[in-house]
DNA sequence: CCACGGCCTGATTC
DNA sequence: AGAATCAGGCCGT
């Protein structure tokens, strides 16, 4: 077992990250946050100036590089505070929830954890794909703890229809299947779509079943860099609504081309922020 | 192009 | 308690 320190200049609050609605996995015990990454296990814990990362994998460097990334240490948020502050209800978010961050996570994993999220409700993604891992996935025993990898599209591609539904996926189980022997069939590493420019990675993701203009805006914007995607659901269609007047009077029926052009290259940032905002309030209400 | 119903299923609401 | 409704959409008509 190793621990190492993880230092970052800017804030980051992992319990609003992690619990954000961009990953699934992640288990609180605690202040600890238990998490795979690819075939490593790895426990967080905030440290203030920095985290610490206790885990079992030989490579620590390897495990610190990784994380860097998968919490885009390297992004230039000055920048981002200068861009989107100028908006008044963005600005209000970002003082509401220092630390939130976009995570870059693993394509493929956030391709299926979408998917999956279609008229669902966190917790049943949760669930789903937990079970996704327990039955299909490789098992990783470290120490006292086990947890099981995300199952590549190979593993999924293996199984049947049936087997999916029975971890609860419903519906979405057809477009897993296929969507996995898709890309186990054609080899695929999902990462090329990096490299594509926004809209030609968007219309490559919707050409696959069960992912329309919000799913695939997720995978770009969660797990392949695109800052520039701007998922939206009907949280967000109701925030436009109610707080953007300029939005409500718009002439065209395309909400997230009206998004980049008013947010800029960090829309996602945006919407990130945002949807953190009306999620909280209407939890807030409900009590 | 737009509008609408159907889809699995667990949780919440009435 | 049991039935309706909803939940971070997408697809076919």
């Amino acid at each position: 077992m190793n621990s190492v320190i993880l230092t970052h200049h800017n804030p980051i609050d992992l319990e609003l990250t992690l619990n954000s609605g961009q990953a699934f996995r992640w288990i609180r015990n605690g202040n600890l946050f238990e998490g795979v990454l690819g075939d490593s296990l790895v426990t967080l814990q905030d440290k203030g100036e920095s985290i610490e990362v206790i885990n079992w994998d030989s490579d620590t460097e390897c495990i610190l590089k990784h994380l860097r990334r998968y919490f885009r240490l390297d992004d230039r948020w000055e920048e981002i505070l200068e861009t989107l502050g100028r908006d008044m209800h963005v600005a209000e978010a970002l003082l509401r929830y220092q630390g939130l961050r976009l995570l870059k996570q693993d394509p493929w994993e956030t391709l299926i954890a979408f998917v999956t999220s279609s008229v669902s409700s966190i917790a049943k993604v949760s669930y789903c794909l937990e079970g996704l891992c327990q039955q299909f996935g490789r098992r990783l025993n470290f120490g006292t703890s086990a947890r099981c990898a995300f199952p590549t599209p190979y593993e999924l591609a293996r199984a049947s229809e049936k087997e999916l539904r029975s971890v609860g996926l419903g519906f979405r189980a057809r477009y897993v299947k296929e969507i996995a022997g898709y890309i186990a069939d054609s080899e695929i590493d999902l990462e090329f779509l990096q490299d594509l420019p926004y809209d030609n990675a968007k219309e490559w993701l919707m050409g696959l079943p069960g992912i329309g203009p919000k799913v695939a805006d997720c995978v770009l914007l969660y797990s392949l860099d695109k800052t520039e995607a701007f998922p939206v659901d009907r949280w967000i269609e109701r925030v436009l609504l109610n707080w953007y007047p300029a939005y409500k009077r718009r002439w065209t029926r395309d909400t997230h081309k009206w998004a980049v052009e008013y947010f800029g290259k960090y829309a996602g940032y945006a919407e990130l922020y945002l949807f953190q905002h009306i999620r909280t309030d209407s939890k807030q209400r409900n009590r």
